[in-house]
DNA sequence: TTTTGAGTTGTTCGA
DNA sequence: GTCGAACAACTCAAA
């Protein structure tokens, strides 16, 4: 015994507040109060956020809750749950336990990050520890010589790849001293249609294995193809931090390079956001602001077909039913139901992308409004304006069977093989399915005038 | 400061 | 049926 290290005599209990990280293993901020002594898990249930929680995504949350409260009763613990605003609800648990700190995991989109500056604010001498991110690497940690923020992919994926990430970290619910206190109780689900996937960190872990062992293999040449389906539905896992992208890029190799792009995407979308944070909602290339774009009665039928799936084009269909029945969408139909809102029926991405974050489990703020203003051209490294998805070219390319659009639109369950994607061009359409309620042809061209009508200005 | 090369995911048209 | 070119101009990243 040499002395050198201060024997630590007297422990300290913690609030570990979970958000965006609901899991136990990997989880740096479990390692950090655990490291202090008792730690109090806290959950907090906050209005302002589920108010803008579509039903599917929110039941997929409180089934994830429930999955974390039962591990953490697994592990002679428990997790404390407590509606209301974050400011009042941790500083008053904090104040109750007798905190020496408050531990997060950080977070860095734009409402995330100033409530943690109010809760901050709140707790006064009691300090708010971020540990670790949702991401492989932080937001803003990647800068390019300058010290200025990357706006493009590929110079960002050189120089994350370069700067590597931590192993993930070896956090032990087991060895924790768990403190439970009195809080509410988990809300019942809200009525919801869609079928949703298991929920909680080990169906993370399981989805992940499957993955890894099966469809990651072929990902590069499968990634695009929706009826066969092998992409890694992990996205709502990541979304709700089940599991981190650490975990999973620890199990890739050099054969992966294609997923571990996708990986590096969502990184990339975080770390724009945090440095654009009005890109939530305004177009990132202000000069689209002033591009026509429809309203009126006619475009809000045409807005309320495409929701429920009736436009005539059976991938779009396809694509938007899949999306009200599984809380999901294949990301290639994703990008073909985006292009199909914004350059055929003219509607402003922000009302297709409040639509996807109503009801996509994995609605992540990022990742959402910047793939659509990726489609719609007007955001980072976007997407040249003359491309236009064609809906039955890109049914035809990637659903080469018409398998997926049968499934998902069943009165296309007549037509066989790749017809399936113009029914319109049948002897005999069915009769219970919807002509196509614009000319894609015709709509394509009015899109490349109006845009070229902005690049005038 | 200036210059240069490059930029996730497409479609159409004409040879 | 296949193939290459055109579809613009601009901004970004880096030397």
């Amino acid at each position: 015994m040499t002395g050198t290290s201060a024997p630590v005599t007297e422990t300290h209990p913690s609030v570990l507040w979970f958000r965006r990280d609901l899991r136990l293993r990997d989880h740096a901020a479990l390692m950090a109060a655990a490291e202090r002594g008792p730690v109090t898990a806290l959950f907090v249930l906050d209005d302002e956020l589920l108010s803008r929680s579509g039903a599917p995504r929110t039941a997929f949350l409180l089934r994830t809750l429930r999955s974390l409260a039962a591990d953490l009763e697994h592990h002679g613990g428990g997790l404390v749950v407590r509606r209301g605003r974050p400011e009042e609800v941790v500083p008053a648990l904090a104040r109750e336990i007798g905190a020496s700190g408050v531990h997060i995991s950080a977070d860095y989109a734009p409402y995330g990050a100033r409530r943690d500056a109010r809760v901050s604010e709140a707790l006064g001498d009691v300090p708010l520890v971020p540990t670790g991110s949702p991401y492989a690497v932080a937001p803003g940690r990647i800068l390019k010589g300058d010290g200025t923020p990357y706006k493009v992919y590929t110079p960002f994926h050189r120089a994350w790849s370069e700067h590597g990430w931590r192993r993930p970290a070896d956090s032990d619910p087991s060895q924790t001293q768990w403190l439970v206190v009195g809080g509410d109780d988990i809300p019942d689900d809200p009525d919801v249609d869609a079928q949703l996937p298991p929920a909680g960190e080990a169906a993370a872990l399981d989805a992940w294995e499957l993955f890894r062992d099966n469809g990651l293999r072929r990902y590069p040449k499968q990634r695009n193809r929706p009826d066969i389906d092998e992409t890694s539905r992990m996205s709502p896992h990541l979304k709700l931090g089940t599991i981190h992208p650490r975990t999973i890029l620890a199990d890739l190799g050099p054969a992966h390079e294609a997923y571990r792009r996708q990986i590096c995407w969502r990184d990339f979308y975080a770390q724009v956001l945090h440095h654009w944070p009005s890109s939530a909602h305004d177009y990132l290339k202000p000069a689209f602001k002033h591009m026509q774009y429809d309203t009126g009665e006619v475009a809000q039928q045409r807005f309320s077909a495409w929701q429920r799936g009736e436009t005539g084009y059976p991938i779009v269909d396809a694509g938007m039913r899949q999306l009200l029945a599984q809380g999901w969408m294949h990301n290639r139909v994703r990008m073909v139901v985006a292009s199909f809102l914004v350059k055929d029926l003219h509607l402003e991405w922000t009302q297709g992308a409040q639509h996807f974050m109503d009801h996509l489990i994995d609605g992540d703020l990022a990742n959402n409004q910047h793939g659509w203003q990726w489609t719609a051209g007007t955001g980072t490294d976007a997407a040249p304006y003359f491309r236009v998805f064609n809906p039955v070219a890109q049914g035809e390319k990637f659903d080469p069977d018409g398998d997926y659009v049968r499934r998902w639109v069943p009165q296309l369950r007549d037509i066989p093989g790749a017809a399936a994607h113009s029914p319109w061009a049948q002897p005999q359409p069915p009769a219970d399915y919807p002509p196509p309620i614009v000319d894609h042809a015709a709509e394509r061209r009015e899109s490349l005038e109006r845009l070229k009508a902005i690049g005038a200005t």
